[in-house]
DNA sequence: GATGAATGAGGGTTCATTCAT
DNA sequence: GATGAATGAACCCTCATTCAT
């Protein structure tokens, strides 16, 4: 259920492979600007083909459909964020609760911030996509790190927190990104203001 | 829920008759009931007009584009939940802040989950619809509901705290939707944490 | 093969026809500005029935189909043009050839520069509309006015010679008119060095 | 009949394979044998590639556009009889002005021959067509050829008189084909007086 | 007679996918 | 492996015509 193509687990190539490797690269990269610019309007597999400099043959050589190149974005970008804010907590054993939580913010946002369009279209194609049990695992994931920390310092219903908190935020950043022009450390103030508060309260709760 | 029809996008003809009001009434809930179900995939204006009972040359009456369908869509919804807010709010002058949150927060989430996925197609839509002035508008028109409301109890920044807060608990409440099936109940006191323990940070900031 | 609903024959309207006669000229109009203004691209029913101010219904109550309404202005322009050629070639009995030829040549002009723009429409609508006998007989008619004259100067081939100048002058006038702005004084004194040339060189033949 | 193929529309993609290049030669000959037969009414991509034997997806692959395939059938007749005209003006240079007029002559009347309904057509589709400076162009580089030979003769206003001698021979031609069956002799030997005619007018004008 | 709502076949265009070279 | 020409189902939209009111 997780990417299979993800990170390249040794950074030893095979050289026979460095070519496929490559033209995936290409055609992943090139999707990601045109779902930047143009959403899935002008999301075509030619178009695609052509921004990535292949042919749609070659294209069609290493996914099996269009829909396969979101599932492999997605799963991407799910990887790095999933990546990320492991590391970020990883790094914030030692912190107050408050300083763990900023630290996972600023990755988010960070993440968030990338390609903002790419990230509110590609949540929209998870729900045409065949992806549930995957995206369940993922939200697994991602709860699994925050609530953690958050059974560290003792605050009850880590799970649920952290899923809510999870949402909230999202939302927050998504809703800023698509209305306003603010940079990461505008965002940060705010969202800060809200995971702290949100955090406050559920542990009185 | 008290809100009279919208202004339609850019009709073709304004129904005059009953018999013609009919038909506009049966193409939007025909619509509703396709974006539910099926997403964006479905929603092609023949199969629309077939659902709907009618032609698609009658469709194109009433509509100039299917596009114009969508954006009478996010109207309508927009209009129905401005109202509602504005009448919750209105109904709340004798309360706490607390309280009369309580039930904006219990008007959204009615409001959401009368159609969750609906909801979801229509906020993507929003990104590839000519709406962009529109859109300001609406979010402006809810920050200034709930703003008013802050700003009454003294809630500094109250503008901001207005528009993060919306932008949170949609987030929140569209990730519960997406993920679980919970109840309004469930998802009320889940949204009731969240908006309290922000708005408490908020006023100490 | 006449138009049956043309000229009024006597003045006297009946009254129950009076409204009928009119809207029929509304339509037909409406037609008229409708082809010259956008051509056949914007020439459907709705639309006329819209610019003549009645109800596409009421159209189809006076025309038994969209080409009917051609059919009829066809008929109307020509005869419009035949009964101006046979006025102007019954009033030059007592000229020289040059002289009526340049009377028939001033009413051709005139009719053309009327509405340019549907001329050249119709003319293309002849080769789709089932009017081949008419069309037959419209252009006999026009060139028995000119043969007429013709013969009585002794030119030579006097049918052949008329329907070739009636070919040429309409070639001429629709090119002008098509490409370049000229009023009828120019487009006279150009047409007249023609027709006087190939009736000269007509007779020497 | 020497030219080589004029610059395509605005082509999707230039043919590069031998294959590429007969498609789009069958889509060419395919548009000109339905304008012949049935004109503009008949004139639909599904049934233009129907007969070229290809797939509407593999026109479109070709052309943006309908009105492109038009706008190429012009620019290709355009191209064949300005060629046609320039070979047979620069092979009468020692020839008199009427020799010379009597070869233009026999030119456009073969050109006008070969497919009788597709002139007509195209030149009632240039008027919807945006090819206005094109048309411009093409009825200044006929005309030139002509004046230049005009010219040569010491013939006065040999511009204006060149258009307006194309003008009516065009006129007089489409009008002998449309009403009568004629071959290119009996056409040649019309067009003859009023070419010497007109020319011998404009000389003493 | 007049109205205008409704019909639906027809036609333009796109794009995911295949396959011969 | 790569190419890009070809396919055709699918979808948007128009407009001549009908018919219930």
């Amino acid at each position: 259920m997780t990417s299979p193509v993800a990170q390249p687990a040794s950074p030893r190539k095979q050289p026979r492979q460095a070519r496929a490797r490559a033209t995936v690269d290409a055609i992943l990269q090139a999707s990601t600007r045109i779902l930047q610019k143009h959403g899935l309007e002008k999301f075509n597999t030619n178009h695609i083909a052509e921004v990535a400099g292949v042919s749609v043959g070659t294209l069609y050589q290493y996914f099996p459909s269009k829909d396969a190149i979101l599932i492999e974005l997605i799963r991407q970008k799910r990887s790095q964020l999933r990546d990320a804010l492991a590391e970020a907590a990883a790094q914030s054993v030692e912190l107050t609760l408050e300083q763990a939580l900023d630290n996972l913010l600023r990755v988010t946002i960070a993440h968030q911030l990338r390609w903002p369009m790419v990230g509110r279209t590609l949540d929209y194609a998870e729900s045409f996509l065949p992806l549930a049990d995957e995206s369940l695992a993922f939200k697994r994931d991602l709860a699994d790190i925050i609530s953690t920390l958050l059974a560290k310092f003792a605050v009850p219903d880590a799970e649920m927190v952290a899923r809510d908190l999870i949402f909230a935020l999202n939302g927050l950043i998504e809703g800023i990104l698509a209305t306003q022009t603010a940079d990461a450390d505008q965002i940060f103030a705010r969202a800060q203001i809200l995971a702290h508060g949100y955090i406050r309260a559920a542990r009185e709760n």
